[in-house]
RNA sequence: GCGGAUGUGGCGGAAUUGGCAGACGCGCUAGACUUAGGAUCUAGUAUCUUACGAUGUGGGGGUUCAAGUCCCUUCAUCCGCACCA
């Protein structure tokens, strides 16, 4: 290659510099290297009582389960490393930790299956964990390390619930529960689909038990208000609001016929009371027993209500355009407004769990009770103009004139629903009310590998928390904890264990056999890892006041919904009975998007196309797994793995090794590349901060590229280059950064600065249009003005052919952007 | 059904306020070096065309000197919620 003499010669004595040929890029010793150094000198232990400014970097901690870390793990926790190393570069004190969720039915599942004890099992998991963390590098303070299944930490997770059974947030109900048959445990409506359980697939049956419940509904407006002082993703803020589900509406009282009894209804619509035909209850309504005697046609109903408790969600909606009913025969409402007689029906398309469960059917603007009216021949009456009701529900009424209506005659939509209310409330015949989808959060699991409820049944007292002073209520070490097919857990057979005495009469009680559900213990690690050792209190106030709220909290979309309300539900109670100083725990929420396996698919075992993290890290090293996984694709959507993608950015970190031996002994940047420089450490910085990482890395090949060409790269020019690719790939780095005696260690250098002035070229190529279509380009100064632009043009050989013989009608110079000149 | 997002080469994906579409990587093609190449380096790589040039960001229409970007309309895919009253 015709490279001249002077690099050559450069390159022989940085050489003997080095004490000799810079050997391959060898992944293996490196990455141990480092990552001895780093755990021998506590390189990245956060500082206490430190003066400097905190960043609390969370990503959600892993469940430690038996198949070990997925590349879905390293995409999470990768972007914040990169953040947390950035940050401490750029001198913040920080706190990025690390811990272990680790309560849960597939590692009992496993234990129960290999007969072994859970503990066991749990610290083979974490401990297979925390080696393949470790061998990818991650600048994790480990002596923060928790684990939720440590009774130390559960202690506070029983604690934190006593407070909230204390403060009437904690209830036991007697419902119909959704009990799995495969695991033996009742689920929560989210943990089931089409009857069938998410977890092992097995048919999901209804039992009637006592659960217990958190009350987060009496949280939902605060959960919603929270959202604005907090910067979550938009789609994560919506999906929030979707779950909450708010709805404004009116309770409106319908009498029963020649009864004192009332049937309540939530509806969005009380302008629409008039056009109510029938009523609507849902099967499991209490009030079918409450008029028993007046019913006549009791067998039909209890019929239809035998088969919807059979019928499965599937079915449900499957057969949702078939809507089926039985009307009650013997009992009549009468519409409040009317002073009409109206028909009650059952039928499965209302849901007790929503509102009263009960709704008045305005068959003339909403399609089900429209649907069900044509089915049952019952009368359809227009209350808002604009449609033809015999014809289709006319249901685009956000706006529109009542009619058929009474009082509410010519009244505009609006002004007709704050009209019902007022009349409602003033007759005493209902009220302004909102409602919320969000149901209250089913707190129990009938398994052995979760934190014991801290409850005392005792028969004279009632329900008693366990006294604090005795928490932990530690899991009894036991040979046999199989679930059982009654539906309870099997520590109710324990005797020994939940045979007790009351803390208030002294006299025999029994503990409460339940343990917690696995969102428990997330619901508050984040206030655990800064004061771990703590015995005292969860965390101490001054560590908190220090550490919260946690900066910036990233993982995935399916959190979002159930542990992110969840734990902000939990933050908020602790806010208000003085316990944590913010009243919202994370101040920014992300996600990062699926890894794919190869073929596009989610991956999974049984379709073959897992990639595991640590062949990756054998074969190409933990460095070109975390600049790989950066460089995928947009951090926030799904990307397919590809191992040639990998062997890419293995190449690159194999060009960035050979660095080493184009180094100049020129001061500074070099005149060449010193505007690449700039522009690239603000590309680079900013795009770590939006999360850009794959443009990021895009922007260091290019300076690479650009180095490349010019076959020398000054020491400056190499130290900024290797400062922004650390946060990415800290082992190389570290290692060209001690090469060529950088001075100190990379860890504790100093994030780089670029001059705004420097990021811009003196001298561009512009593009020069005729009529829109580029037709040349001119090379210019950047600030030149429209005379001097049109000169280089028009001299121009291809520009002149277009425009000669033509009048220029129009010249739009858009300095530094585009010269277009518009000829006839 | 409701809500949200996304459609750009063979593939993953780039493109501040509208300003040279396809950065960067993969793959592919050719060449160099080599005993060898599934290593490395160099050059090329949207489509059509011999070329000049024309076309091109899911489809159709519009605004503009200029549209991936703005407006209207339509189609497709993905995600969330789902008989929510």
């Amino acid at each position: 290659m015709g490279t001249d003499f002077f690099v050559l010669n450069k390159f022989s004595s940085l050489k003997r510099a080095n004490g000799g040929n810079m050997s391959a890029y060898d992944h293996k010793k490196i990455e141990e290297y480092w990552q001895k150094y780093w755990e021998a000198n506590d390189t990245f232990r956060t500082e206490d009582n430190s003066k400097k400014e905190k960043f609390y970097g969370l990503v959600e901690f892993p469940y430690p389960s038996g198949v070990g870390l997925h590349v879905g793990h390293v995409r999470a926790y990768t972007s914040l490393e990169v953040i947390a190393r950035k940050r401490r570069l750029e001198g913040f004190n920080v706190l990025f930790p690390i811990g272990w969720d680790a309560f849960g039915l597939p590692t009992e599942n496993y234990a129960i299956k290999t007969g072994r004890h859970p503990r066991e099992v749990t610290d083979e998991n974490i401990a297979v964990f925390t080696d393949q963390l470790k061998r990818i590098g991650y600048s994790f303070d480990w002596s923060k390390e928790i684990d939720t299944t440590d009774p130390k930490y559960y202690k506070w997770t029983q604690w934190i619930f006593l407070q909230l059974f204390k403060h009437g947030l904690a209830f036991r109900d007697r419902t119909y529960v959704n009990f799995c048959n495969g695991c033996k445990v009742v689920l929560a409506n989210e943990d089931f689909r089409d009857g069938k359980c998410d977890r092992c697939g097995s048919e999901v049956v209804q039992m009637e038990k006592d659960v217990w419940f958190l009350k987060i509904r009496n949280y939902a407006e605060r959960l919603l208000d929270g959202l604005d002082e907090v910067d979550y993703l938009p789609r994560i803020r919506l999906e929030q609001e979707n779950w909450i589900g708010k709805s404004v509406g009116a309770e409106v009282e319908f009498a029963i016929a020649g009864h004192d009894k009332v049937l309540r209804v939530f509806t969005t619509r009380p302008d629409t009371l008039f056009g109510a035909t029938f009523m609507v209850i849902a099967p499991e309504h209490p009030l079918i027993q409450e008029l028993a005697e007046e019913i006549t046609n009791m067998n039909e109903l209890v019929d239809y209500q035998d088969k919807a408790k059979r019928k499965t969600e599937f079915e449900r909606v499957q057969l949702a355009k078939d809507k089926t009913g039985v009307r009650i025969q013997g009992v009549q409402a009468i519409n409040p407004v009317t002073h009409t007689e109206i028909p009650i029906f059952l039928a499965d398309y209302v849901m007790m769990g929503y509102g009263t469960g009960a709704i008045m059917a305005v068959p003339g603007h909403d399609n089900r009770d429209w649907e069900f009216a044509k089915k049952f021949d019952l009368p359809i009456i227009e209350v808002i103009k604009g449609g033809d009701v015999t014809e289709a529900a006319y249901t685009n009424t956000d706006s529109g004139e009542m009619v058929n209506s009474g009082f509410l005659n010519c009244l505009e939509v609006k002004d007709a629903i704050k009209k019902t209310i007022e009349y409602l409330e003033k007759e005493n015949l209902g009220k302004k009310t909102i409602n919320y989808k969000m149901k209250d959060w089913a707190f129990n699991r009938q398994r052995y590998w979760g934190e014991p409820i801290p409850i005392i049944h005792c028969p004279k007292c009632g329900m008693v928390p366990v006294p604090e002073n005795e928490l932990p209520l530690e899991l009894p070490i036991v040979e046999s904890y199989e679930p059982t097919d009654n539906g309870k857990s099997p520590l109710a057979n324990i005797p020994e264990w939940y045979e007790t005495t009351c803390p208030v009469c002294g006299g025999p009680a029994e503990r409460e056999t339940d343990t917690m559900p696995q969102w428990a213990g997330s619901s508050w690690y984040f206030l655990r890892y800064f004061d771990n050792e703590n015995d005292e209190a969860f965390a101490s106030e001054e560590k908190m006041k220090y550490w919260l709220p946690v900066d910036w909290y990233n993982g995935g979309m399916e959190h979002v919904t159930r542990h992110l309300l969840y734990s902000r539900f939990w933050h908020q109670f602790l806010y208000d009975i003085g316990c944590v100083p913010t009243r919202e725990p994370y101040a920014k929420r992300t996600a990062q998007g699926l890894i794919l396996g190869n073929d596009g698919d989610k991956m999974s075992k049984s379709k073959g196309n897992v990639v595991n993290p640590n062949e990756i890290i054998d074969a190409f090293g933990a460095d070109t797994l975390r600049t790989y996984i950066l460089f995928i694709g947009d951090y926030e959507k799904s990307a397919p793995w590809s191992d040639n993608g990998a062997k890419g950015c293995r190449r690159f970190l194999d060009r960035v090794w050979k660095l080493q031996d184009m180094v100049s002994e020129e001061e500074g940047y070099g005149k060449v590349l010193e505007t690449a420089i700039h522009k690239t450490i603000k590309k680079v910085n900013n795009d770590y901060e939006e999360m850009k990482y794959n443009t990021a890395i895009a922007a260091l090949m290019t300076l690479l590229n650009d180095f490349n060409k010019e076959g020398i790269i000054t020491k400056a020019g190499l130290k900024t280059f290797i400062l922004l690719l650390y946060p990415v790939a800290p082992h190389i780095t570290s290692e060209i950064w001690q090469n060529m005696k950088m001075g100190g260690t990379l860890d504790e250098a100093a994030w780089p600065q670029y001059d705004e002035s420097k990021t811009v070229d003196n001298v561009i190529e512009m593009a020069v249009q005729i009529n829109g279509k580029v037709r040349g380009t001119i090379t210019l100064p950047v600030d030149a003005d429209t005379e001097t632009a049109r000169e280089i043009a028009l001299n121009q050989e291809n520009i002149l052919a277009y425009t000669q013989g033509k009048n220029i009608v129009k010249e739009i110079y858009v300095p530094g952007k585009i010269f277009n000149i518009v000829v006839k």
